[in-house]
DNA sequence: TAGTAAACGCAACTTTGTTGCAATACTCTT
DNA sequence: AAGAGTATTGCAACAAAGTTGCGTTTACTA
């Protein structure tokens, strides 16, 4: 059963009743096929071949998408934003793991980060991130 | 009991066998008299008053400071480093508190982070960072 | 198919951090 | 205590990632 993401992708954005541009569509799709966090730069890559896409069009459709929930954003030691498709129910809690050699970040969706510990008096939380450090299967 | 951190810093440095440089000394002990993540630009208001520092020279100092083991560098959501000096013997396993209004970060000592859960086979685990977000008791 | 507001593309700007190199200031030795 | 030598510093210029303003294009609605 070959999934057609980019069908997905317009389902999904016309749903929000906001306009489905190509672009936008274009890059949920590749979002929705990749399984694991992207940068700005590696999309716009990925993007060169067909109708090229302007480097802030990319930054907004990546912030609209986070907008509407259909990604989240992630940041790691390179202090480069990483976008990742939500594919999971519970969106907001999160596990990864960070490659320290080559900064590939992948995403561990059967580990459900948890905290059970106290917190400073008034201070509430609301998402746990848990990132697993090291060395990935190539580098290490 | 005061304990002064300038002497301590200094202390700290020696031992090292470099340099005891004033930048050097004034910043880590303004470290270690913090008890959170602080970032290059608070440092940098920080120490305004006595004789300046440059951009660069902090920059420099911070690194050579991680370097050394003395502090140790994390990144928020903001994409802007934050440093802290390593008091604890297991500096790898941290956990910190994120604020999401104004992005206050504070490490959750009394808890170290762990991760049971499987890797993909080949990936190797060297240090883990769990950071909750949330709303600070200010912000609250 | 035309009108219109939402997106887009371009240019310029900001913030954060880095590099090269000449000037300065720690330390060591005497 | 002073001089010498090298580790640091400061300056200027650069780089990468992301943001803002504004005129133009495009997707949707009627």
């Amino acid at each position: 059963m070959v999934i057609n993401f980019q069908e997905q992708a317009e389902a999904m954005i016309r749903r929000t009743g906001d306009r489905a541009t190509s672009g936008r569509v274009r890059i949920l799709a590749l979002l929705l096929a990749e399984h694991r966090a992207v940068t700005h730069h590696e999309i716009e890559d990925r993007l060169s071949g067909e109708h090229r896409l302007d480097r802030v069009t990319l930054y907004r459709v990546l912030e609209w998408l986070n907008e509407k929930c259909f990604v989240h954003r992630l940041v790691s030691d390179d202090r480069v934003w990483r976008f990742r498709a939500n594919v999971e129910t519970h969106p907001h809690h999160h596990a990864h793991f960070e490659c320290m050699r080559c900064t590939k970040v992948i995403c561990l969706d059967d580990l459900k980060a948890k905290y059970d510990g106290p917190l400073p008096a008034g201070y509430r939380s609301h998402e746990i991130e848990l990132t697993v450090k090291g060395l990935c299967a190539e580098c290490g």
